[in-house]
DNA sequence: GAACTGTTTCTACAAGTGTAGAATATAAAT
DNA sequence: ATTTATATTCTACACTTGTAGAAACAGTTC
């Protein structure tokens, strides 16, 4: 089952800690921050999703990770590629560079990247 | 206020018709086909948050996006890149070029891309 | 004009979400 | 031991979403 926005929302921030209390979590929030047993919650409802799983540490948990981000987002760009742009991520890409303010520093650096990436791939 | 899921579907269907009407829109669903009161349902809620209006046709509605594809897509994008990127579009292009299975076929033509787009720019 | 057909609105309901108070537990401090 | 601070669970409630039946309408057909 998918997370929910505000789950998605503190998730970042544990995938940012790598491991985190939940005191910590919450400090990491913008003012105004939730209440703590709102995060609470979203924690609770994130390990019985799956997302996360904790470490009982003395009085308290600490939470981590059971998903990669990388792994997460890429799965998230595939169904958005799939949807948007009939699973053809070229036709994605095209939109990329033409639609999100690249500047012309920023292409130069994406020129870099697919180079090296078709590199990566001859050996 | 943001489209559901299923209204973003069906909000596919317009945008690829660019306008019509109820029933040719039940018709480009795979089966088992939503009860037509659902997608009814779908077609005023959208209309509410203003993505959709329509035109009286006689007997019924011809409805049309007030939104466009590429603006709801790239804003939905830049919001990804940001909370996954730190808003960073090149880390989320190597992110892209090196996750995202693109052939070698697809990276050549994404360097074509990127070529063009650049000489664009200069002009 | 009575019956039928397709459209739209109303109503409904279960599940999921955002948010947090109340209650409880538990360790730390005095 | 009593107070205090904090963490966790329970409970709650309003709002959104997915889904659709029931009802009301509006042409179309016999």
């Amino acid at each position: 089952m998918k997370l929910s926005k505000s789950e998605e929302q503190l998730m970042q921030y544990i995938w940012k800690r790598k491991k985190a209390f939940m005191n910590e979590l919450l400090e990491m929030y913008p003012e105004p921050k939730p209440a703590n047993t709102t995060v609470a919650t979203l924690l609770k409802r994130m390990k019985d999703k799956g997302y996360i799983d904790y470490e009982q540490m003395g009085r308290s948990r600490q939470y981590y990770p059971t998903v990669n981000k990388s792994d997460y987002f890429s799965r998230h760009l595939k169904g958005l590629i799939r949807k948007y742009f009939d699973d053809s991520p070229s036709t994605f890409a095209s939109f990329f560079t033409r639609e999100t303010d690249l500047t012309e520093d920023q292409l130069k650096e994406l020129q870099d990247i697919v180079e090296q990436e078709l590199e990566r791939r001859k050996k």
